[in-house]
DNA sequence: CACTCCCGCCAATTA
DNA sequence: TAATTGGCGGGAGTG
């Protein structure tokens, strides 16, 4: 290397001498100069001319193919110029060029110049992307590797990406066929079709995952055993697929890919990072879970990912988690394939300008196949085509939806300060409404004494403009978050007129603490997690396209937002760091109050919420299909609207055409997934915390439980002893009436809403839940254990109830001193969403590999609680946790 | 120090 | 058996 580096670029430039390092310039060989030091190689525009290149040339000169060395330096230059300001997107490393561009970009020769993604590029750039039908294109491993001035081996990096896409196939032994994008819409259709098969209860809960990250490899085991092995797509052939035998081929780069393609198109947030990528794609080794392999898996995982990044299909962008940031990738391809799920068919309607074309490319692409033998590639995917019925299975579980909302745990800065606008928002109008009403509304809001702040509910809507789009498309992947914004909708409408109407649907609360509070709105989704990233982006990235989004989506976000905002928030950035910031600098603070809990809480809540999420999807999906009417009537009606469409829109897939989505949607909408949540903060002592969660959704969620949706919201509403106790608590008592009417069956929760108020007497928090509201005390606070425990404890929703042990979920609890159960375990969650029940037996439900249920692995303890632990536990042990 | 990911050894597959 | 493929992970570049 070093010597061609020299050689060319002593000639070229001078190159900036970077560091000369002997050592490496031992290379250099007499000839060159000592002029350049050492590498620098730049070699950007490695002429084919390049000793390496040349020999390479020679050799592959041998092909036939040869040839046009000339076209390629043409084609060279002129691409790694435009590539290497393109690539990157952004990133670019420009300051090459800024001023001698050329000669520092020589030097520069940097591992960027040498990364894959612009390799990728010119290899790219060397075929059409809708090449005609008739002309096939073959490529010369050789021919392409000298040319590009790389190894070969970097070109099977690439080949093989692309090959799993289906842009070029094998022919033969060093030659490949390039078929060009015309068949991407059917494959990625095709990959997604199968993702929401393997995966797709699992992406449900990506962040459920998250919380898991580590654990995954459990999970993956239960959930997906089957497909493990296989490669999805497997566009081998089914017998080989072999099982065992593949040895090699499973993990090929080519299905890495597939699946980590897949993850994007299942994901609802289109967002993966690469620690759960890893970890869902390290299937087969789920349980060793090894670092090392972990490691490997991420470093195939960039490899992948740089080409994908070179097809614009994927942008790198970051999650901030509880944990903090990750790395993690965007997709920015098409989501809608031609037909969603409709099967293979068409091609996406996307882009491509070329219809016809592509047909005719499919065939060929078809040919190209057949030939070579390894994989042929078509489209059958094992079992792809199931999906659907695969969804179906859920019906018959009853889980709730209410994981869902936990889910919305994200991760995502942007979710907190999306949070934070809301809340801002939320002030605002509470202030507001406040005025206006009185506490004796349902909703009323109490006013706030010092801050003001006050939750309030949760109007999403007004809220979070935010959403982007890309938000919705989380909740909504599923079908969940679909239903959640309904509810929500009908709330912020009310909010956002200032109407006390209270809408039915949403009760909220208000206290006055000193802090306060979020709240937020329904949510069901599962996406919480998605959701509340959403809002973060919203916030953040609004600023991107996204941002355009209507406001009713905003809304809808929000209110998904909302839903988890607290936890979330925590979450998200640096949680503890924020959250103590927050408390103390923000004004509103979502959260939770004290930052013991946090950061275990995250975590733990992120796992809860992740099996919910799942559990949701599920749900949605069968519930979609029963009692998705119903919930539609409920409420919301107007907000629902606009929030469907917009889901729907939004849904990638699944819900346009079929049928089942539709239902889902209509579910989604029903369910009333109002902003449920306050917060409150403590002040500061908090030592209870306040949290809270939703209060409003109550009917729905809770009724949900059962039917369908899941019920999300939670309605229970916790508020911070000390603050409460001054104040008269408010229930919301909207549900009840209010609710009631919206009836979807979920209403019963009302029923569940009452709450005796008593307790709020109590000293501690209070609870108040549109639903029901446990006494956490119930349950054995301490006793972390996972499952059960929690269960108990929360009985938040009857819904919860059913699916969990028993608690008594119906009876609307108060609880005592939240606080400390919160710590405890999520237990004490009891205020538990719906889902944190279901978790235990639900669990078998996933089958996503997320699923992991695997406690153990868990980290700890909190895991496990996490897990089961709804998202409201999460929260709660976001809060509270002090669990260490 | 963490994140990326280049590089190339060397085994599995193919020819 | 040689060549082609490609898994894999050390470790370097980057920020």
């Amino acid at each position: 290397e070093n010597i061609f580096d020299q050689s060319r670029m002593a000639p070229k430039t001078p190159i900036k001498n970077e560091p000369i390092d002997l050592s490496k310039q031992r290379g250099c060989t007499p000839e060159r100069n000592p002029i350049t030091p050492v590498k620098i190689i730049d070699r950007p525009q490695p002429d084919p001319w390049t000793p390496t290149a040349n020999l390479k040339m020679l050799v592959s000169a041998a092909s036939p193919d040869m040839r046009d060395r000339e076209k390629k330096k043409e084609l060279f230059r002129p691409i790694e110029n435009s590539e290497q300001r393109d690539t990157p997107d952004s990133l670019q490393y420009d300051t090459v060029d800024d001023s001698t561009v050329d000669e520092f970009e020589k030097q520069r020769p940097s591992r960027k110049q040498k990364s894959l993604g612009l390799l990728c590029q010119k290899f790219l750039a060397r075929y059409p992307n809708y090449p005609l039908s008739t002309e096939k294109t073959t490529i010369s491993l050789d021919e392409v590797a000298s040319i590009l001035g790389v190894e070969r081996r970097r070109i099977y990096d690439i080949v093989n990406v692309l090959e799993s896409l289906q842009l070029v196939s094998r022919v033969a032994k060093n030659q490949y066929c390039w078929h060009g994008r015309h068949n991407l819409g059917q494959t990625l259709k095709m990959l997604q079709e199968a993702g929401e098969l393997q995966y797709g209860e699992l992406m449900t809960f990506q962040h459920k995952e998250q919380d898991l990250e580590y654990k995954f490899g459990e999970r993956k085991k239960e959930t997906i055993p089957d497909s493990r092995d296989r490669p999805l797509l497997d566009f081998s052939e089914p017998d080989c697929i072999s099982a065992s035998a593949n040895s090699r081929k499973d993990k090929s780069l080519r299905i890495m890919s597939q699946k980590f393609v897949m993850l994007f198109l299942v994901s609802k947030t289109k967002i993966v990072t690469l620690d759960i990528a890893a970890k869902i794609l390290i299937e087969e080794t789920q349980d060793t879970v090894d670092h090392s392999k972990f490691k490997t898996k991420v470093r195939r995982l960039y490899d992948i990912a740089n080409v994908l990044t070179s097809l614009g299909l994927i942008k790198k962008v970051h999650v901030t988690e509880e944990r903090g940031r990750k790395p993690a990738f965007k997709w920015i391809g098409p989501v809608e394939f031609s037909g969603k799920t409709d099967e293979l068919r068409e091609h996406s309607p996307t882009s491509d300008p070329l219809p016809g074309t592509q047909r005719g490319a499919c065939a060929q692409f078809q040919i190209c196949v057949t030939g070579k033998q390894r994989f042929t590639r078509h489209a059958s995917f094992n079992g792809a085509q199931p999906c659907e019925g695969t969804r179906r299975k859920d019906s018959s579980e009853p889980n709730s939806p209410h994981q869902e909302r936990q889910a919305c745990i994200v991760n995502s800065d942007e979710c907190c300060s999306k949070m934070i606008n809301l809340a801002a928002v939320c002030r605002q109008k509470i202030e507001e409404d406040t005025r206006n009403s009185s506490i004796t509304s349902p909703f009323s809001l109490l006013p706030v004494p010092g801050d003001s702040d006050f939750c309030v509910n949760p109007l999403p809507q007004a809220v979070l403009p935010v959403v982007q789009a890309e938000v919705p498309s989380l909740s909504l992947p599923i079908g969940i978050s679909s239903h959640a914004p309904h509810p929500c909708t009908p709330a912020a409408s009310k909010t956002e007129n200032g109407k006390p109407t209270l809408v039915p649907s949403q009760p909220f609360l208000c206290f006055p603490s000193s802090s306060l509070f979020m709240l937020c709105g329904g949510l069901q989704e599962n996406n919480l997690s998605e959701t509340l990233p959403t809002a973060g982006d919203k916030g953040n990235r609004s600023a991107e396209a996204q941002a355009a989004v209507p406001p009713a989506v905003c809304q809808k976000r929000s209110s998904h937002k909302c839903t988890s905002p607290s936890p979330p928030v925590d979450d998200e950035e640096p949680a503890a760091k924020k959250q103590i910031m927050k408390q103390s600098d923000l004004p509103l603070s979502l959260v939770v109050p004290k930052k013991p809990f946090e950061s275990p809480k995250a975590e733990s809540t992120q796992g809860s919420v992740c099996p919910s999420a799942v559990h949701l999807e599920t749900y949605r999906l069968d519930l979609a299909s029963p009692a998705a009417p119903e919930a539609a009537n409920k409420e919301s009606t107007k907000p629902l609207d606009s929030e469907e469409q917009e889901k729907r829109s939004q849904y990638k897939d699944p819900d346009e055409p079929s049928p089942g989505n539709e239902h889902v949607s209509k579910e989604n909408s029903n369910q009333p997934f109002q902003p449920q949540y306050l917060y409150v903060q403590p002040t500061t002592g908090l030592s209870s915390f306040n949290l809270l969660f939703s209060a409003n959704q109550a009917p729905g969620a809770i009724s949900l439980a059962s039917n369908q949706l899941p019920s999300l919201s939670v309605p229970c509403v916790m508020v911070p002893s000390a603050a409460l106790a001054s104040f008269p608590l408010v229930c919301s008592p909207s549900f009840t009436s209010p609710l009631s009417p919206v009836p979807d069956g979920s209403f019963s929760a009302a029923a569940s809403m009452n709450f005796s108020m008593s307790s709020l007497a109590s000293t501690t928090p209070v609870f108040i839940s549109t639903t029901a509201v446990v006494t956490p005390k119930v349950s054995p606070p301490p006793s972390m254990d996972p499952q059960q425990p929690a269960q108990p404890s929360l009985h938040l929703s009857p819904v919860l109830a059913r699916s969990c042990s028993g608690v008594k979920v119906d009876s609307p609890v108060c609880m005592g001193h939240p606080v400390t159960f919160l710590k405890l375990q999520q237990p004490s969650s009891a205020p538990l969403t719906p889902k944190s029940i279901r978790p235990a037996h639900h669990e078998a439900f996933f089958k996503t590999p997320g699923s992991l249920g695997d406690p153990v692995a868990w980290k700890k303890n909190e895991g496990n609680q996490t897990r089961n632990a709804s998202s409201v536990q999460r929260r709660l042990e976001i809060s509270g946790t002090s669990p260490d």
